[in-house]
DNA sequence: AAATTACTGTAACATATGTTACAGAGTATA
DNA sequence: TATACTCTGTAACATATGTTACAGTAATTT
């Protein structure tokens, strides 16, 4: 049994929870071991979703099947994998996809009610959920910047000051552009009208707001 | 004490919930009400967030102190607002500004365990959160998208067909362009072109995909 | 110190989208 | 049916960013 928890260890649900305290975990919930064979249906399109399906070995995939009964959407899944942790508590649980075993496969099967009792007992789970969220606001919110001005002023912005009001990036340009999602060349060219129209100063990695309101427009 | 109850109704954490069941919760976990008088310190920066703080009345500011004590960045919190709610589980739970009364304040304040039990209890807080969660996600892998070709074939993809292959868009094409976050006339523009290079072809609403391959590029 | 590599500035041009304005088509309403 | 209103197509131009290429500078390695 030793080798089920440490492959749990390695889900979105179970990381950064240590092995006897998986062990312990799974001593207080129902839970089922379930194994498919290659080709079969594990999950229908369109079925609530009420049970937590992690593939333990093998692997399958998705499929998304239109009106027409035409294949629209593959999805792989190799293990472990933690299948529908979103759905599961959802409103519209209906599942989207089918998931065929393309091997042998090997799966733990928790109810709904047993993933509660799982919060219940454990605050890392919570706290998982929580960071998730956390972490999509603010990708959601700076994606939500439409020019490379707007993303630049509201990152310089979140970066530490220091004693002389220097902003010091912690990045080489080209990691910066590509976390903003646009090209080195663009972003040099941006930098350098700020610089142009005093609204920054740039010196190396430093950098001194000089002019916020028009920064952010 | 109906009042508590309606103003918890228009709260983030309780919308969905009877008036009814609202009493029933609110017998079964402890929490306090504060008062504050205007220009208080409701809460300090840097310090864990261990309780849900809830706005009944009057209204506050938080405040960001940079290094050199310059404050940063103000936003309003107005009645009825739950404050901290995504840190509260979080690993870095820091408050990441001061909060500060702009009247007379009244709060209601929930520990964190008090709100674990109000998960426990009723299920809709974690369907609020999985949901948030769900359409969070959605929204992240659309705006991931950056060129309107690829939103719109993701788009028309996600749309089920009928038995003629065709595909009906449910908006008007000025929905659809604010749903895609672009202007009306460039979503035109694009599916002109799609229309012109036989990738697809229209008729009022009704879309088919001519070639799909080319349509994804 | 010399050589190599990584990083940045810069330019010219291509492309995508925004902006504005107007006209025609479709749809609802009197 | 006439009218008003909403939706869509279209055009001309402005702007932002992508693309590519090259040169200079800074940082590392030899």
């Amino acid at each position: 049994m030793d080798d089920l928890e440490k492959i749990l260890q390695h889900t979105s649900l179970f990381k950064n929870i240590e092995l006897q305290e998986i062990t312990n975990l799974l001593k207080k919930i129902y839970f089922k071991k379930k194994d498919f064979k290659e080709d079969s249906l594990v999950l229908l399109q369109g079925d609530p979703c009420d049970s937590l399906y992690i593939i333990l070995a093998g692997n399958a995939y998705g499929e998304m099947i239109d009106y027409t009964g035409k294949v629209a959407k593959i999805e792989e899944f190799y293990p472990p994998y933690v299948l529908a942790s979103a759905l599961l508590f959802a409103e519209d649980n209906a599942l989207p996809v089918s998931v065929i075993s393309r091997s042998d496969l090997k799966t733990l099967i928790i109810p709904k009610d047993e993933i509660i009792k799982l919060f219940l007992l454990n605050r890392t789970f919570l706290n998982d959920l929580s960071d998730k969220f956390v972490f999509l606001s603010k990708k959601l919110k700076f994606l939500a910047f439409k020019t490379l001005k707007e993303k630049i002023a509201n990152y310089l912005y979140s970066l530490p000051k220091n004693n002389q009001e220097e902003i010091i990036i912690p990045n080489t340009l080209e990691e910066l552009a590509n976390y903003f999602s646009v090209e080195r060349p663009s972003l040099s060219r941006v930098l350098l009208q700020l610089e142009n129209e005093k609204v920054i100063k740039r010196e190396n990695k430093k950098v001194v707001i000089l002019d916020k309101k028009r920064l952010f427009n």
